[in-house]
RNA sequence: GUGGCCGUAGCUCAGUUAGGUAGAGCCCCUGGUUGUGGUCCAGGCUGUCGCGGGUUCAAAUCCCGUCGGUCACCCCA
């Protein structure tokens, strides 16, 4: 076979399948519980979309897009994030009042793959429309911390900033500007070149690190509303509990970001991606895809690299196992499998004949925690049912077998 | 886009230094145990040695090219 994945992409199979439904199904519950209701956006989008919600100067949309162009002459993308197709779909229902949704699904961008970055990609998010509080910006920031640490990334650390808005942040860019140019000698090509378009990205260089050390920062030059804004995210925050760390060095890739931006870091992954999450508010998004003017603030979490760090053993998806004792039992044991799983319970049977050996075998290999057998005792009314783990095994009436099953 | 490492059975790998009939473990299947798994024992299935070319009586092994994987830089979730 000579056919495989293409680059970048990866098959889910099981057992480890089974981690990744639990932890989706742990982030709906979640996303449910803070109020978000289910989005649903194309997996496409016209090009336009991302060259003008995520910035034109970002490597995103210059380098990293999945770009092609339909049967129509139409320039697609296949989508590099979640928020600007959600913006798009807020704008084009009516763009007014608030909106609460939560969305997962794969997304792509074309770069060269590494431990934790990979072509088609997959990310789960929330997207808080509609609302300037403060108290949506924490909301979004605690959402994306209780379920991670539910779901178990060993250090997990919340670093926050801010990093002004229309009235100061052009302040800010222009003062960085002037300072960076003071230092032009100093800095590596790379940042060279993007100190004029997108500056705060020199900020996040590791290679001039040590000369942006003591560089202006953004939360110095805050006006007085973003000041007072930062505060009272950072309050809501300590009050629900939630732990978290300023980094005034802390800027995001994509050019919507205003005001709050966050990212969650797995501090004891050895993986040089070792950000599991991001976010921030981004009130001009809106009105940069052609909208009318509308505030926002959401979150995006890498599954890939939340699962890369979490020990998280996959869980057993059977609570039982039918095996059965001669053919000739097959009708009786099919229709016990039947009712069974309509009572709502969890159980499988090999679909061929086999001996009781590999039907054993084939329980043990799915993780099942008990067998019921299917053999002669059917004609008295009753099936043995055996505990796998204790190898305990005793005789129950047909009628009790899920009762059984569900009490393990 | 730049660089390091690696391509041999479904998986993990040995064999490459010094060319000589393709190996091990795991997995899977069958049996030992005609109604009992996970342990043990016996047997069985599985290969264009990534691909193409060259050198040679002879290439998994040497040479050239190419494709793929992986990790890191960069960027980001």
């Amino acid at each position: 076979m000579n056919l495989r994945a293409p680059k970048g992409t990866d098959d889910i199979l099981p057992p480890a399948s089974r981690t990744w439904r639990q932890i989706l199904r742990a982030w709906e519950d979640w996303a449910e519980r803070f109020g978000y209701d289910l989005i649903q956006t194309p997996v496409f989008e016209q090009t336009e979309v991302f060259a003008r919600g995520v910035g034109e100067s970002t490597e995103v949309v210059q380098k990293q897009m999945y770009t092609f162009e339909d049967r129509g002459g139409r320039s697609l993308t296949l989508r590099p994030e979640g928020t600007a197709g959600v913006v798009r779909a807020y704008l084009e229902s009516g763009g007014s009042g608030e909106m609460k949704v939560a969305y997962s699904g794969p997304m792509f961008r074309y770069e060269r793959p590494q431990a934790g970055r990979r072509r088609q990609f997959y990310q789960v998010g929330v997207e808080y429309l509609g609302v300037a509080s403060p108290e949506a910006d924490a909301e979004v920031i605690e959402v994306g911390y209780r379920f991670i640490a539910e779901v178990g990334v060993p250090g997990l650390a919340v670093v926050i900033n801010s990093l002004g808005d229309g009235e100061c942040r052009p302040r800010y860019l222009a003062e960085l500007r002037g300072w960076l140019a003071d230092r032009r000698d100093e800095l590596c090509e790379d940042s060279r070149s993007a100190m004029e378009l997108n500056p705060m990205r020199v900020l996040d260089c590791k290679v001039c690190r040590e000369v942006v050390s003591d560089a202006p920062a953004p939360v110095d030059f805050l006006c007085t509303s973003c000041q007072a804004h930062f505060a009272a995210v950072k309050n809501r925050l300590r009050q629900n509990g939630i732990p978290f760390r300023e980094d005034p060095r802390l800027v995001r890739g994509l050019d919507y970001y205003t005001r709050t931006a966050f990212e969650y870091i797995g501090t004891e992954l050895d993986a040089a991606q070792n950000a599991v999450g991001g976010g921030g508010r981004y009130d001009g998004l809106a009105e940069a895809l052609g909208g009318s003017p509308a505030p926002g603030v959401g979150l995006a979490l890498g599954i890939d690299r939340i699962l890369l760090a979490s020990k998280a053993e996959p869980p057993s998806t059977l609570d039982g196992f039918v095996v059965i004792v001669d053919e000739v039992r097959r009708d009786q044991a099919m229709g016990l499998v039947s009712g069974l799983r309509q009572a709502g319970v969890r159980v499988d049977a090999v679909a061929d004949a086999r001996s009781m050996k590999a039907q054993f075998r084939a329980a043990d290999r799915r993780g099942a925690p008990a067998v019921v057998i299917v053999g002669d005792e059917w004609d008295g009314g009753m099936v043995a049912v055996k505990d796998l783990a204790t190898g305990d095994q005793e005789t129950v009436e047909i009628g009790k077998v899920a009762a059984w099953l569900m009490s393990r």
